[in-house]
DNA sequence: TTGAACTTCCAAAATATACTGAAAGTATAA
DNA sequence: TTATACTTTCAGTATATTTTGGAAGTTCAA
């Protein structure tokens, strides 16, 4: 397979796989384009290579840098802004799972706990508070893990827990 | 808080969860309203609890059987079927999980391993490899906890990590 | 202070996804 | 075999999401 092709392969992988985990596929298109770019990209670039228009662009580029998978980069001489991916996919994983963590899991965590303090004692009340306490339970332990995994030594947690468990 | 409006809560943030992660609101929705339901529920009941049409009902009740989560019910000296919903939650996760995973992430991993072997030798070709490499490096790494993780014996596994990284 | 080069915003349009409801299909009992 | 009770399908409709492109905003050099 040639590089062109691989490259333009995996810009639509990417997007697909994105998209089928709630992730806008422009964006993790965007971000595909990024990763397989030497060097940094402007506006204008991405909005060529993907035949996206200024506004869509922007608006990925700006949700990247968001989630701190793209960095802007300043190039001396040139006032337009360049873009250019986080190439470090452990990296790139951790504030991936770091930040939906947070947006996403925690509220959720809590809002079983909430669950828990239902009031009444029948048996379809208890059935209800056992269910929604073994949830809040399993999403607790989720979250405990992807917070050690994602800590401060990524490669050495999956490493670890890779070997441990075979 | 109030077993109905408990119930309700659950259903909507559920609902709501799912399609953060890419799984369709009435989907959710449905698993929700049967997992708090004590008792199974007709595609009528569902309908009319979730103001959903014949249609949706019975394709999100079929999706959910088909991904394990739900099971029929045939009740003596009924003709129609009755829906109801795995509890035990510690199941319900690992049929989610292995679903997904060799849904979605097993193809991609394949995938990655096959863009390892573009052609070609000069800097950045190397570098689009290392990337592929990296990547197909990780998600393998992922795919295999989490076949280790829901093999059988869930439960011990996150206790055991989530101890064990304390 | 102006104008050029660029970024951001946002209402409208396009697209993708989900839902409806009526009709067709299927199974059972009489 | 027919009527009935139920399930499934699917074309059309509705809703939600994404994208566009022009206008407004910003920055900076002259």
């Amino acid at each position: 397979m040639e590089l062109h092709e691989a490259k333009d392969k995996f810009i639509q992988a990417w997007g697909a796989f994105g998209s089928q985990w709630g992730i806008n596929r422009s964006m993790a298109q965007v971000h595909a384009l990024l990763l397989v770019s030497p060097e940094p990209l402007s506006t204008e670039d991405v909005m060529e290579q993907l035949n996206i228009s200024r506004g869509n662009a922007n608006m990925n580029l700006r949700a990247l840098i968001d989630w701190h998978l793209v960095d802007r980069i300043l190039k001396a001489g040139e006032r337009r802004e360049f873009f250019q991916a986080e190439k470090d996919v452990w990296k790139v994983a951790t504030h991936i799972t770091r930040e939906r963590k947070k947006r996403e899991l925690e509220p959720m965590v809590r809002f079983l706990g909430e669950l828990k303090q239902t009031s009444g004692t029948n048996a379809e009340t208890k059935a209800f508070k056992q269910m929604a306490a073994d949830l809040h339970d399993l999403t607790g332990r989720i979250d405990a893990v992807l917070e050690r995994s994602t800590r401060s030594d990524v490669q050495w947690f999956l490493k670890a827990a890779s070997t441990l468990l075979r």
